[in-house]
DNA sequence: AATTAACCGAGACGGTACGTCCTGTCTTGTA
DNA sequence: TACAAGACAGGACGTACCGTCTCGGTTAATT
């Protein structure tokens, strides 16, 4: 996100990288903006003007070390069961792996108390995310692959509700096997009926 | 958690009211300890004696303000639909509820960094609500009208989980209608194949 | 001072010595009564109950420490010279020596906010030992080697007004040689006139 | 001591003023930083940047207070005694005084359990007083009119050490009669024998 | 090339809250 | 029933950060 206006494009990615590290090292709740710019080497200034809060730094910082967003996009087999399924595996273990879970835990944290954030959020880190699954999922309804009648933001939750919901409350840990279990059971709801002669159930 | 050392029943009171009050008034992200003590009448001190952090005050808080929790469990009419499709419709409507919704949104964030807290809120906010609902599906699946197979905490997260992202994420409101489809696929993948003949399925 | 309604010697007894041992231990300003009731085992009502303040407790232990106030009196060998130089002497030793100092030089601060500390200290412990020089100072002054118009207590702080002086500002280190002056110079002060023969001076 | 660092030269002067009224509203016990903080409209780091303890506060309040030191030196009339005696008669006004008076004990008090403050109040508030007096005997010392083998600071000590024994003892009100007394008597032990002839008494 | 205006680092500033410490009083349970 | 033990309301401590605000000292882009 260049802008014409900054100089320092040096200080805006020692901020993201000094963020990002810092971060994974002391937590979402115990970084500080005076942390980030003793890190960076940077007066707190250049933060505040640049970015309205913690979130939000932070918020770039994981976007920055992400990476291009290329591949986003699920791959089309022409196997629904299958595309879903590695889905659903690359989700889990995703958040399965410390690191990353933690900050992106704390983001989704913070969006809570955090409008301007939230959108942040939920435009650049996971709605490019939950738009792919969508996607795909209508080329299989297009297929008559899944129910005609489904709500797409409903049945991507239907797939990934579960797999936040386990990761935020730490009920039990997120295996292979357990992705395996959500997928089969979402796939389950969302699959046409079997004598496909009356569509009329009370889905909106 | 009636501590024998402990003395004045009537500051641990005072302290947990203003703790929900203030939560109530000024969030949680502005919810002071200092507050809570001016409010209660009561030195800081009493309130590091007892509670760990802001978060446990704010459960227990909560917590004594919800009263008794025997009307958890779910009534069991005989019809798993009409059930199950009541308990969603209360989650929804309670979700949907700004007050409420922002303690507990609260304290779901806090807990992400504090394991203390997490295993509090697991143990005796979540837990309970998530226990009264497995107990009501394995009924209905020992009456033979879920799967055999299913391992219900899983079923549980079926249910449920696609609410709590939705209500997390914000990405769309928590309607009644919503409540009503997140039933119909949940049931869907929950419910014994139609001709049971067969129960040959992948899940654990 | 034993009190008829008093109960426990034993407390009494361990709480002063606590006061004296800390207070050479961590200093005046440092000591609270807290430290003092678990050193002396003692519930810290048991030491407001009988003790006003900090300073007074303090100021009793270190009367305890002391003993009997009976070795005050000064000799009177009949050569007031030799007589003072050894009072003026001790008492230099006395300050110089740190460990005691510091708690008296406490005491004595500490009477500058408390009047009642301050009349205690006067009282018990700086009182007598400025009584005794005045004795012997009478004594000379009755023996005619003293000028006969002398305010004796005004007297008495000629002798050791230099040495406080400089024990409580630090000026200088105290040695005996600096004894050896100031009782030279007093003595020249508080001598008669060598021609007794006109006593007119304006002193009072 | 104008730091090059220092920025707000409008919060240092509040900070002492306040620290300056507060001492004499309240008493030094009872002065706490958050008072002078509030008073002032500062934060309290920005005391605790600067200064290291409330005592140094209040010394530079008072300093600041007393203004230019320049007028501590001695009038030099060419009669000693007429000169100590004003001396003595001003200290004794200004130790009698109930408002500064109280101040510096405080600050006496409080440079006995702090070595730093010691120097201060030793270097830039006592000591220049004390140099001034030194001054003046040095001169009529020179001028034969006090002993040649006068140690000025003992001697300057026989002056005022009665007066601060008294003043810190509080064992009698300090009165212009009370100095005069020992103006008559301190200059009786500094002056030369009568009889010029042989001064080879033992002072050192 | 000189001027100038924004941005930069650094960090002081007025504040708020922290979690600790101690005060002097009050309460409980033990001997 | 006097005591040790320590909880209590209160309040100051000294620290950590907040977000704003000067300070010079570089940069660019404009004169």
């Amino acid at each position: 996100m260049p802008d014409s206006t900054r100089r320092s494009e040096r200080s805006r990615h020692a901020i993201l990288t000094a963020a990002h590290e810092l971060v994974a090292e002391v937590g979402y709740r115990k970084l500080t903006i005076e942390a980030i710019a003793a890190r960076a080497g940077v007066g707190k200034q250049t933060i505040y003007r640049w970015w309205p809060s913690k979130g939000a730094v932070v918020l770039d910082g994981m976007l920055a070390a992400m990476g291009d967003p290329e591949d986003l996009a699920l791959p089309d087999t022409g196997d629904v069961d299958a595309d879903l399924r590695g889905v659903v595996h690359a989700i889990v273990e995703e958040l399965a792996e410390p690191g990353l879970s933690g900050t992106s835990r704390s983001l989704m944290i913070e969006m809570q108390d955090d409008p301007d954030l939230a959108e942040g959020v939920l435009e650049r880190l996971l709605g490019p995310q939950l738009a792919a699954i969508a996607d795909r999922l209508r080329a299989a309804q297009d297929a008559g692959q899944l129910r005609r009648d489904l709500d797409l933001s409903v049945a991507v939750e239907m797939l990934i509700g579960p797999l936040y919901h386990r990761w935020l409350l730490r009920t039990a840990p997120l295996t292979p096997a357990y992705a395996d279990t959500v997928t089969d059971l979402a796939l389950r709801a969302l699959a046409p009926d079997r004598l496909a002669s009356h569509g009329e159930d009370r889905l909106e």
